[in-house]
DNA sequence: TCAAAAGTGTTTACGTTACACCCATGC
DNA sequence: GCATGGGTGTAACGTAAACACTTTTGA
């Protein structure tokens, strides 16, 4: 069949936000940029589309390529298509972000990239378009995180509750009240209290908890109010 | 200088979910599809990203060509871009949503398109994934106007609080309560009562408001939660 | 026994909901 | 004078916020 007529083809790229949680700091996976221009710079890890990808797919792959890791949370975040975002060739990047429990990810490191986790306030001044990719992000994640129990992705199957505390403490950069903290998240059934407690933060050790996934899926359209609102 | 190597450029389109309020019903504005494939189907107004054009760009474009409108309510979507979603050629398609006050568009009628407004529970099946795209606008703006006050963009500049329940009702499907709803609106500050009333509809006749510009900037970002919340 | 973090209840304030009647007007 | 839609108030309820002390345990 023919094809449109007049028109411009361009590329198109995934680039992917990840963010990880190590139980203290949460913080932005990005890599050394590998090609030129701004080779050897700091940037989101991305890649073009394939031919027979969609977006996601794309994002996933790139994920996996990245971290070794199937299964993370994905979410596209938008699209960005200035025409000099890149200086070499037009390129659209659909921007997607990432919440990984950062543990996992250690396990099977992949190292061609140079990846390094970066503290949210220690990220370096990114390429291109990258950094205001971040700020986004973040904006988005505060967002969905207010109204939807997302975090989650962020801790290991079993976690405790000032481990959770502390997450949501990050993410919206405020101190959040332990009671009323505890109330709500006990309140919300999302979680079952494990037998064993971890003690490598504390004497007294904190109770683990896990994730009632069925729960979780069931909830997850409701719209919740974990934390703060943010402003 | 070099070009990136071996990668497969496609084309990237815009499409427009154009929503107007009539101050009676939520409809939408389709065309006839105006080339093949599918030609004289009912459509999305959308069209390829020009040369020079960042994606928002190429929306406002669309939205200007269709409507002869400026300066209207659009936000970005989501990108769609599975590999064959457009039969005849690889195309990623970044959808907008428009909010309009359908009245000043009917001044300004375009016809080239045979544009048509259809009420949102008699829109035809449309073409390729762009029945995707109206239900995810729908969700979006459900989403959106439980948090923000977006919805003053399908009203005209004078508008009587029936006529903006009217709207909320239409957008969640469900009735309101109207003396809570309009403590809520009146306590939000945003309105601005006028000294003359909307007789159209009644025989006492309803007060016209405006909106306060500024007001409604700045708590733009604010959560608000003005209506019912999402199930 | 002391330091350090985990866990537990209560009171208050505020916002949301539910609910019913009077008002203004044109016919 | 009556039908039609517009506008007003209050009480009950539930959720969120503020707030301080006891518990556990290893060093």
């Amino acid at each position: 069949m023919a094809k449109y007529l007049n028109q411009n083809p361009v590329l198109v790229a995934v680039d992917c936000i990840i963010f990880g949680y190590d139980g203290e700091n949460l913080k932005l996976l990005l890599i050394k940029r590998a090609i030129e221009p701004e080779k050897n710079k700091w940037s989101l890890m991305g890649g073009f589309i394939g031919e027979n990808e969609n977006l996601d797919g794309a994002a996933q792959r790139i994920l996996l390529e990245l971290t070794g890791l199937h299964d993370v949370y994905l979410e596209q975040l938008h699209a960005y298509g200035t025409p000099d975002r890149d200086p070499i060739e037009r390129t659209i990047s659909v921007a997607y972000f990432a919440l990984i429990d950062i543990n996992k990810y250690n396990k099977q490191l992949n190292d061609q990239y140079h990846a390094e986790w970066f503290k949210l306030k220690e990220v370096p001044k990114l390429i291109f378009d990258h950094d205001r990719m971040v700020v986004a992000a973040m904006n988005k994640i505060r967002y969905q995180a207010a109204l939807h129990p997302i975090l989650f992705e962020l801790l290991p199957k079993k976690f405790t509750i000032p481990q959770l505390q502390a997450l949501y403490e990050q993410v919206y950069d405020s101190p959040i009240d332990n009671r009323n903290f505890i109330r709500k998240i006990t309140a919300s059934g999302l979680l079952i209290k494990q037998p064993e407690k971890d003690k490598s933060s504390s004497r007294r050790g904190a109770f683990y908890f896990k994730l009632d996934k069925q729960k979780h899926k069931a909830q997850f359209q409701s719209f919740l109010s974990l934390t703060i609102k943010p402003k």
